[in-house]
DNA sequence: TAGATTGTTAATCGATTAACAATC
DNA sequence: TAGATTGTTAATCGATTAACAATC
């Protein structure tokens, strides 16, 4: 692995995932092969950018006339992409979409490791939701601090997220990723992630209307 | 309004939606102004990005010393976002994510109208939740066809998730909106937008990684 | 008026695309 | 060997940043 993390830019970083989910939608065995322009066919991707993008981050010598190993391709793609790490976060608001997320397996294989949720509804105390326990509100911050908490994941509603965030904040996380539909304000140095689902949603808007107008 | 959703970039599509959740996170009435300035300032993102992004969508033409007023940004950055769109959609999969966008309200605000929900598992079926029934599976493509479907939101499992967008590209919809954490094959011209959970992390483990770097 | 902000043009920077020698 | 693919360098393109006159 020739580069780390830091040497990648913004851009590559949004191909990585791509590339990593195509390769793993193949079935492939340890002899498996691909090449470049495969990976660029089927993801419609410039052939040159997946050329260098995928010799940035593998030791591999690409083969010619053959590609590389689908097998060490997937591996130095897990490895840039952070799913070997293992960042403990907490969950707060267990509502459909919060329980959802925590019925997820998938985070700890993409290195998010959530140790506990958090809600104010005492009905949810105490229950363990796929292996997660969800406590009081009250007792984030605390827990946080405790448990070296460094990512707080949000799916309250609106009203909540921002007190919510800035609890987290106060608690010391240095990550906030958020489902709910608002602006938060976080202070500098804290990394903001939103996953705001009407953002991708004006995005496929979008391209429906590219779509059109280029017939 | 100047300019129409042809002639923006993707970049400026992105950026979009951010301005207009920072704006309604604002506490406004029909007097209030705002200037490019403090967008800028609030986002992050370059004073002569956003003053561009925005002279591009909007008629009113800023005020030296003042900004523009909120009012109108929202609703044209609406417009521009397709919120005052209403596309019919159909959701497939009904488990636990499938019921979290289902009981989410805000999709008719943003201009998609998920018209019925389908599964494979017969006690779903006929279920109304948030007032959208649950048919199924078989009945998809008919649906489809007889309702104009133009998008389909996929939420069902990895394993199902090619076969039904098969279907519903079969069936005539124009776009895929897929929730499942997969490489969908799509055929050309159907639009295909990925909501994968994952790449949401791998944004937020490299700008951990980097503002840790940057300490 | 002075100063902040706008709108726009020019300069810089970075990313994408094209070209091609090297290799199996 | 011929041809496909790699890796890399050069050219182009577009986006970001800087600069500045116009305006209230």
């Amino acid at each position: 692995m020739k580069y780390t993390l830091g040497d990648l830019t913004p851009n590559q970083m949004k191909r990585y995932p791509l590339y990593l989910n195509y390769l793993l939608s193949l079935n492939y065995n340890s002899e498996t092969v691909i090449s470049n322009r495969m990976i660029s066919e089927a993801l419609g991707i410039n052939i040159e950018v997946v050329k260098k993008d995928i010799a940035l981050i593998t030791d591999e010598k690409g083969c010619p006339r053959v590609g590389r190993r689908v097998s060490t391709l997937v591996t130095d793609l897990k490895e840039i992409l952070g799913h070997n790490a293992s960042i403990s976060a907490v969950l707060v608001g267990v509502g459909s979409l919060g329980k959802a997320l925590l019925n997820y397996d998938g985070f700890k294989k993409i290195g998010l490791d959530i140790k506990a949720a958090f809600d104010v509804v005492p009905m949810l105390f105490e229950i363990d939701i796929n292996g997660i326990v969800v406590y009081p509100i009250e007792q984030l911050g605390k827990y946080c601090r405790e448990n070296n908490i460094r990512v707080g994941v949000i799916t309250t509603n609106m009203e909540s997220a921002q007190g919510v965030a800035t609890s987290l904040i106060d608690a010391g996380v240095e990550g906030i990723w958020n489902f709910a539909p608002v602006h938060l304000k976080v202070k500098k140095g804290v990394v903001l992630e939103n996953m705001h689902i009407e953002n991708g949603f004006s995005n496929l808007y979008y391209n429906l209307y590219r779509s059109k107008k280029g017939e």
